[in-house]
RNA sequence: GCCCGGAUGGCGAAACUGGCAGACGCAGCGGACUUAAAAUCCGCAGACUCUAACGAGUCGUGGGGGUUCAAAUCCCCCUCCGGGCACCA
């Protein structure tokens, strides 16, 4: 037995021994070659910002994934678990004017003391694969994957409306604007401004993007369906009404050619079956025609630019959704083609200009909003579609599908579904129309005006135009002295040394492009590099990827399932089409865990209610913390964080300590091997308990990954133990029993508690690294109960409990049931109508 | 408005296929050890009622209804909380 003092657990000394003495070995967290002919087991986190302030809420999730990592290390895989820093993007610019500090100086310090904080928790990643996307050798294939893209029309250039953000003196992509505001700057209004910009083609996959979606489905159905709106799809026609010419009548039927768009009007409807009941066309104030008619009345100007305000106004409120509708009637007329009818052509506030084809029919009968809209101003409503149920007459059966056409000429009689097809095809006849599938996706504008970002390799020359920069003349680099401002345009486009370059077609004096790319295009296919990150010919080895990929668990927060989570499935595409991958999507399984709660919010600095896993670390150990963070609440859920419970777990792993130290002089001793079935009384108790434990535990890392659990199950084994001291003291559990659990216990706790687990693993004499060490097998046999407590009920109600053997079939258990004393005086003068009994579960008897 | 989650003791939670509700832990209470305290160990602990006590009974998983021998779990309706989408034609 060993003595007192050395019984006291102190993790302030075990953890930095084996924190050292593992940075001493790098191979022990290294990938093993692709030869190894173990299975593959790629998992991953999300990597992070270098932000420099990390809080336990930020950890959570890498101590999710480490925990599987180890996990499976323990199990035989052949284990990627990398990590890298997504080192571009305006923080850093900030900090520069904050504190006069260049970028990349204040981002390096901050992966620094990152990585320090990362490895003292012992998250255990690969850090000879490690990334940092700021750096030229990470960026420069960046520009590699835009010139490949560029060459196949998936880059092009344009100028467009874009959101302009003021806080960050920069354009954000559509996925970065949330309710009108910037993603970074709560409350900061984004603003439209005319730019010229770069787009990825991301709109070319929008229906892959769509489709791979439902053979997603190791990733959380909320991310799906969060994906599936963003690139909402629609069916339906776009069809032309024609404009009526001022006093001659329907001039220009079928005419199409040039200048057939001033006397057409293209709507897009997803209702093309309800078009007899059209009563009015619609157009978004910036439609091309309303230019012309403005053109012609000044009175009709003031109206639209009114219009126009309001909607500049709603979208600032960040609530297009909320515009009171208002419209103006320009005058015109318009011609339904399929009836000849004339309508009049209005301009109207809520409709949109970049959706559809920014001009819709207005069928008031059937469309709640256009019936609003009528309603206000007037104008007749005919309804065009009978339902087939009939609804109390009162209410308009606006979007009903399943009726029949009526009024509506020689489609009248047919079903919604009929007519929209019949009607589409006379459109596509006719050269006025034709079914059409549109996305509410957007291209991903991908220029920013920041100087910290990858440079866009193209040159603006007088004589070649745009000319891409060639392979062999990557990087572009960045200039090492960047000097920050925030207003204007980019400050790189105000550095000569940077600005002026040659042509790479003609030699003469050129220009270079100053914009640099968005900083997910970092993370689009930052994972890829893992496979192969020292790579200087390519981005990496096609092999490499083939054999690591897909991802098979990646592990992040929720909040970028329509961000870095669309683009990265975009990129993984393109690479396919590239002949770099041959799989269809980046991740087979996706993971997001909740949030870390304290005091009732969100933990974040600006809420002051952060808690630092350094001071949790300093405390009570890096082990109590992270086995604090998976057994506070299931890894899915938002985790209520408790000071108070990381003292009670580590009150947990000092005894585990204890109870390994005292008994290892025990287990050290064990020699020779015994049949599994010579123990009895309280050696085959624990046995029992142990083998139930590993089973339950496996389980849960292979299912649903409730760790909270499996550490429970670790606690009330520890209890188990602890409760039979005496007869181990006394020595009245074989030796060989004792090894096996002391070994089995530490095995179990090895991937929560690492350090603490591999002090144990070498006190008990064990050879080797704990983190290879095989995981224990559950022995079935072992496992089984000889007896079994079954519960007896009385209507429903649990009335007492019985033993029988294990395997007692129904027929016994019910005698058992039905002798017991306390049942028979409950049942004494009633009439037992049923007897229910599931083997192994319950009786439960029916009485009268 | 629409679509996803969620609601269980004082608190975090567990109950995996409908089968003993509250495992495990935090906070709490009582005891042992100690001059004392800390640490540790042992025990109690959903609510209510009855009983001097041993015990016994009733209620109980956001609310209401249903299915079933049996419901936290399945079905219908409703409330509240969190998240996402929202004139998308």
């Amino acid at each position: 037995m060993a003595e007192e003092n050395e019984l006291r657990y102190d993790p302030a000394a075990i953890e930095p021994k084996w924190q050292q003495r593992w940075a001493a070995d790098p191979t022990l967290y290294a990938a093993e070659p692709v030869s190894c002919g173990k299975p593959k087991y790629y998992v991953l986190e999300m990597l992070p910002y270098p932000s420099g302030v990390l809080h336990v809420g930020h950890v959570r999730n890498y101590m999710i994934g480490d925990v599987l990592a180890r996990q499976m290390w323990m199990r035989g895989y052949n284990v990627l678990h990398p990590m890298g820093w997504d080192a571009f993007g305006l923080p850093a610019e900030n900090a520069a004017v904050k504190n006069n500090t260049p970028p990349r100086e204040w981002t390096l310090a901050n992966i620094a003391a990152m990585k320090r904080q990362f490895d003292r928790l012992c998250l255990g990643f690969d850090w000879a694969r490690e990334i940092t996307t700021c750096l030229p050798d990470y960026y420069r294939w960046n520009q590699w994957f835009f010139l490949r893209m560029y060459e196949r029309g998936l880059v092009y250039r344009k100028k467009s409306k874009v959101n302009w953000c003021p806080e960050c003196s920069t354009v954000l992509a559509n996925e970065q604007v949330v309710e009108g505001c910037c993603w970074r700057h709560e409350g900061t209004l984004v603003e439209q401004r005319d730019l010229e910009q770069w787009f990825f083609r991301i709109t070319a996959y929008a229906q892959e993007l769509l489709d791979g979606l439902d053979k997603l489905d190791g990733w959380p159905e909320k991310v799906r369906t969060m994906q599936r709106n963003w690139i909402g799809r629609s069916e339906g026609a776009e069809v032309d009404f024609f404009l009526e010419e001022q006093g001659l009548g329907t001039k220009g039927l079928g005419a199409g050619g040039p200048g057939a768009e001033t006397t057409r009007i293209r709507v897009f409807t997803t209702r093309v079956d309800t078009i007899f009941g059209a009563t009015s066309v619609q157009l978004a104030p910036q439609h091309a025609l309303v230019a012309e008619f403005t053109a012609a009345s000044g009175e009709l100007k003031a109206q639209v630019d009114e219009l126009l305000e309001q909607q500049k106004k709603a979208r600032e409120a960040g609530d297009l959704g909320a515009i009171e509708k208002h419209g103006v009637p320009t005058g015109r007329f318009a011609i339904n083609p399929y009836n000849g009818e004339r309508v009049p052509i209005w301009v109207a506030n809520y409709i949109l200009a970049e959706y559809g084809t920014g001009a819709i029919m207005s069928v008031p009968a059937h469309d709640e909003r256009d019936f609003e809209f009528a309603t206000k101003y007037n104008l007749p409503i005919v309804q065009v579609i009978q339902p087939v149920q009939n609804e109390d007459g009162a209410k308009l059966p606006f979007v009903s599908e399943d009726g029949v056409l009526v009024n509506s000429g020689e489609y009248s009689g047919m079903s919604c579904t009929e007519a929209q097809k019949a009607l589409q095809e006379t459109a596509e006849r006719g050269a006025f129309g034709e079914g059409k599938v549109i996305f509410r996706l957007r291209d991903w504008g991908v220029s920013r005006q920041r100087p910290w970002g990858t440079p866009i390799p193209m040159v603006y020359c007088e004589w070649d135009g745009l000319v891409p920069v060639p392979d062999d003349q990557l990087p572009v680099l960045l200039p090492d002295k960047i000097e920050i401002t925030q207003q204007g345009s980019s400050p790189l486009a105000r550095m000569p040394d940077f600005l002026h370059t040659t042509c790479p077609k003609c030699g003469s004096a050129a220009r270079r492009e100053t914009d640099t790319m968005d900083t997910f295009v970092d993370s689009s296919w930052y994972f890829y590099r893992y496979t192969d990150p020292k790579n200087d010919r390519a981005p990496f080895d096609p092999a490499l990827a083939r054999y690591w990929f897909p991802i098979d668990q990646y592990i992040g927060g929720v909040e970028h399932a329509i961000l870095h989570l669309i683009y990265s499935r975009f990129w993984t595409k393109v690479m396919r089409d590239l002949g770099l991958v041959v799989n269809d999507e980046p991740a087979r399984r996706l993971f997001t865990q909740g949030m870390v709660i304290k005091d009732g919010a969100k933990m974040s600095k600006s809420k002051g209610n952060v808690v630092s896993p350094d001071e949790m670390a300093d405390q009570y150990g890096a082990d109590a913390t992270r086995v604090y963070s998976l057994f506070a609440a299931p890894p899915d859920r938002d985790l209520e964080w408790q000071d108070d419970g990381v003292a009670g777990v580590s009150r947990f792993l000092a005894r585990v300590y204890r109870l390994v130290v005292k008994y290892a002089p025990v287990a050290r001793s064990a020699r020779g091997s015994q049949s599994k079935t010579q123990n009895g009384g309280a050696a085959l108790k624990l046995l029992r308990k142990l083998h139930q434990t590993i089973a339950k535990i496996t389980l849960d890392f292979e299912g649903r990954w409730h760790f909270n659990t499996c550490v429970a199950a670790i606690m009330e084994l520890v209890n188990e133990i602890q409760a039979v001291d005496a007869q181990l003291a006394a020595g009245e559990v074989p030796a060989l029993v004792v090894r096996e659990l002391l070994r089995s216990l530490v095995l179990l706790l090895a991937p929560f508690a690492p350090y603490l687990a591999a002090e144990l693993w070498e006190k008990l004499g064990e050879e080797g690294s704990i983190l290879r060490a095989p995981w224990p097998v559950s022995d079935p046999e072992l496992a089984g109960e000889e007896e079994l407590e079954i519960p007896v009920q009385i209507n429903g109600k649990l009335v007492t409990v019985v033993c029988v053997a294990a395997d007692a079939d129904a027929k016994a258990i019910e005698a058992a049931a039905l002798t017991d004393a306390k049942v028979q005086s409950r049942i004494a003068g009633k009439t037992v109508v049923k007897v229910i009994v599931v083997p192994g579960k319950l009786v439960n008897l029916v009485v009268k």
